[in-house]
DNA sequence: TAATGGATGTTCT
DNA sequence: GAACATCCATTAT
């Protein structure tokens, strides 16, 4: 079962943290890959210092300002793609950054894609975890409630959530605004800070 | 096991 | 021209 638009058209650290547990899948030409999702993290707007979208929309951010429920994808660090899924109304910019994922199906697929065995390790960490699924910009404002090639599924169990501070940003270290699956093998590295459980 | 630094290209000042 | 929502191999402890 598909997650619906209104699952992301709410508070970004509400959908980063409910986004837990769902399975995200991608389809590359019939080929069917997916893990549950065990680590996010928000970002939001002009309050958020560690944002991209702090000073307002540009060419590359404008897709955080549009519509919930789009994949926004943006590379970094000369090397690597990050995966967002936007929130929120349009007007009101806002991202959850999807950072790692237990593989479920397609392992094979995505070992080939990383040159990587270790299953702990295939979608662990943002730039890990695009390659693991083959996501690039050409995904860039992919409309995830309606494609066919990437989309998100309803999770079967919550999970243990952990929250800490966001991984390699600067400003916002007083928003703990990354949720992550307490105890999973998946999880990229980083400090967990503030351990809380389940409602 | 922790810290360091290189690879690499886009975006914005 | 600087900064960057990273990853991994290498080096030091």
């Amino acid at each position: 079962m598909k997650l619906p638009r209104s699952f992301f058209e709410r508070y970004t650290p509400t959908v980063a943290r409910e986004l837990l547990g769902a399975k995200l899948v991608r389809v590359v030409s019939g080929t069917r890959m997916s893990g549950v999702i065990v680590e996010t993290e928000a970002y939001r707007g002009a309050r958020d210092p560690a944002s991209h979208a702090y000073r307002g929309m540009s060419r590359r951010n404008e897709v955080m300002f549009g519509r919930a429920g789009c994949a926004y994808v943006y590379f970094t660090m000369g090397m690597h793609h990050c995966l967002n899924i936007t929130t929120e109304r349009r007007g009101t910019a806002g991202a959850v950054l999807i950072r790692a994922v237990e593989p479920s199906e397609g392992i094979e697929e995505m070992r080939r894609n990383r040159g990587v065995e270790n299953l702990h390790r295939l979608a662990s960490g943002p730039g890990n975890l695009t390659k693991a699924l083959r996501i690039d910009r050409t995904l860039n404002g992919e409309d995830v409630v309606t494609s066919p090639k990437l989309f998100l599924e309803k999770g079967d169990q919550p999970l243990d959530v952990g929250i800490s501070t966001r991984v390699g940003v600067s400003g916002g270290e007083s928003f703990k605004w990354r949720f992550f699956a307490e105890g999973s093998p998946f999880v990229s590295k980083g400090k967990p800070s503030v351990p809380s459980q389940n409602p």
